[in-house]
DNA sequence: GCATCAATAACATGAATATGTGAATAGTGC
DNA sequence: GCACTATTCACATATTCATGTTATTGATGC
């Protein structure tokens, strides 16, 4: 079952180049080879890629545009992005319109091929460097959790206002009295300098303590 | 230059795999391998590695605990995170505590050693599988969601009921009479299907409608 | 012109929330 | 033992919120 690779691409040298590479190799076939996006949903249509590998500038419809345009008829589509540049947000970008690797032009030939296999077969290759960047920023969304000194009770309590529940509702779920709700929410707006519950529940959403 | 590697690793028989693969490899040297975190930062200090093959799994202290701990004292050194397990929390829980990359046990030697230098080179190896969940986490977390056919005034006073204030502060702000804060917030409840300021901001944030 | 809708505004009522004061119990650490 | 804290509960009051009903104005589309 051979791999069946379709690739867009501008520069015509580097395209020649990828087109014998996976056109030499046993288990790939290339089943197009173009300069620009222009009949882009036609070729896929036509010759049925299973991995498509999409250069990011390209004359008219660049590449992070494309990606958005198949993602919407094929989800399921692999899309190896391919790049010289290391741009943090044509990263991104391509990342969240829905690319599935994002590699540099100086891959190693043999690299290459595996990582059009690894895309095949469901990974999401990247470039270390272009991992770095997606690391760091991953990171840097998902680690800013501030404390706020909460006990376990607040933090409890904290999250059933998160969850939009009433103090009733609170009391119910962990077995208390609402005056005792209240006296822990009044702790929370303390620790937390809000003064009502849509402050609190901001915070808690946006510093990430719950 | 030697790439100085150090290794935690609780099995034994895999610990000594590692340490003749990069003892026998010209251009890596161990300078360490260890089956628990025990005096792990008197190992570091001591020995100064480059590079370290950290497993998650291990009795004592995990490997999630280890780089949080070598993350304060070390902010530069290179961390490779280890495992058998594809578990996306423990991904993305390493991650978060500042390991340089994260790869299966699974991976082949020559593939290990490329994984270590690049790694070293400031790069942040991930095996393709992983690559994929971070990805796709990734694009959840900064692809705008839904619509909810919400107004630009009510998107306005969406964004200020999230800011915490109270109605007569969005009037205010929106230099409108607070009764028509109620009707726009009657009408953002109805589009959202939810019934309080609470579960309101919940949704606004979670589902990134602003 | 006429229907539709976003935006504006007012009034009323019951429910929920914010804040203060006061107090009992249980566990921790020194 | 004693100080400190988390957790629990109660009462009181002023404010804020949720919801319904009704209505005017201006912009858009057909």
């Amino acid at each position: 079952m051979e791999i069946r690779v379709m690739i867009f691409e501008d520069n015509q040298s580097l395209r020649e180049s990828i087109y014998q590479l996976i056109h030499g190799s046993p288990g790939f076939a290339c089943v197009g080879a173009y300069e620009d996006c222009s009949h882009l949903l036609e070729h896929v249509r036509k010759n049925t890629p299973d991995v498509i590998l999409m250069d990011i500038q390209m004359p008219g419809m660049n590449g992070i545009e494309a990606v958005k345009m198949l993602r919407e008829k094929y989800p399921d589509l692999k899309i190896l992005m391919q790049t010289i540049f290391e741009d943090s947000d044509k990263i991104f970008q391509s990342i969240c319109a829905g690319a599935s690797g994002y590699i540099l032009k100086n891959t190693s030939p043999a690299r290459f091929l595996d990582f059009i296999k690894e895309t095949y077969e469901g990974g999401a290759p990247m470039s270390p460097s272009v991992a770095k960047k997606v690391l760091n920023k991953f990171a840097k969304q998902n680690s800013p959790k501030k404390d706020f000194n909460l006990s376990d009770r607040e933090k409890e309590v904290l999250s059933c206002l998160v969850k939009g529940m009433s103090y009733k509702l609170i009391a119910d779920a962990c077995f208390i009295s609402i005056e005792t709700v209240r006296v822990h929410i009044k702790n929370i707006y303390n620790k937390l300098h809000v003064h009502s519950k849509g402050e609190a529940i901001s915070m808690a959403i946006k510093d990430r303590i719950v």
